[in-house]
DNA sequence: ACAAAATCAATAATAATTATCCTTTTTATT
DNA sequence: AATAAAAAGGATAATTATTATTGATTTTGT
């Protein structure tokens, strides 16, 4: 089966737990997505998206966006400055973040920070984010 | 001495490494920042600078935001969706941030976690970020 | 005291995101 | 397959947070 299909497939199936539908658009966000190393923007997205499918609108792209991350199978990563960074990963994982270029790439490491992290007890951890700040290969 | 006398020593001192100077502007902007528990946005800061000194403008509570950050004096949590947060802290130190509510809390722990974490060759890291995610004591 | 530099307040402009509104597509029902 | 209802698309307006601009005012160094 084509890799298209298995992403519409996949798609479809997380899409109708939340009572949405597939779509072409969709489709489209979600592949490109899945084929970039790095985290791009919205506006990145749109403007790779829009090379295939040239009558697509940047709401659209933002929308669908925000629709795949509800659904679980993107996630945003809403650190910093600027505009949001959308990531094909959902699983818990650690980035460094480039402070000169502002690239953000994936750390791939396993060591779980919560386990030896003394949490303050009237506080209900469901999650954590670590971002490590400094200057990338480019940069340095 | 008194308290306004001290800030406004501390803050003389730092602007001027930075070719700053003092005004009344900034010590109320730095006087508020060091009263409060929490961590307010730019508007809160304005809304209560503006009580004793109603004739500020925002856009300078912006800027003299920004000038207190650069030259050290306060630090700048930008955690992505919504406005950014100024602390009155500059030590490196974690925050609990409250997904229903948006409030942001010191966590009061001394762990090192740059320590045990293997960190990538070809980034130089200066510094990291740690944020708990998740629900506060008055909102779980 | 005086000129130069810095900062002020007010407002305009910008950047990122979200809302609106009407049209088109998709899905469910006959 | 025809049709109605629901969802989504596209274009654009509106909103939110922030930064830039501008001319007036204050502060600083001599
Ligand atoms: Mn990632
Ligand atoms: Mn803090
Ligand atoms: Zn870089
Ligand atoms: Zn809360």
């Amino acid at each position: 089966m084509k890799r298209i299909e298995v992403i519409k497939r996949l798609l479809k199936e997380k899409l109708e737990l939340k009572g949405g539908n597939l779509t072409e658009q969709r489709v489209a966000v979600f592949d490109y997505l899945s084929q970039v190393e790095n985290h791009p923007t919205a506006e990145e997205v749109f403007l790779a998206v829009k090379r295939k499918m040239p009558k697509i609108s940047l709401a659209t792209v933002y929308k669908n966006l925000e629709a795949l991350v509800e659904c679980g199978l993107i996630s945003k990563l809403a650190h910093g400055d600027g505009a949001a960074r959308y990531d094909i990963r959902t699983d818990q994982h650690y980035h460094t973040h480039c402070l000169k270029c502002g690239k953000i790439l994936d750390m791939d490491i396993e060591d779980d920070l919560l386990a030896g992290l003394s949490i303050p007890e009237d506080f209900v951890a469901t999650g954590y984010r670590l971002e490590l700040l400094g200057h990338c290969s480019n940069c340095k």
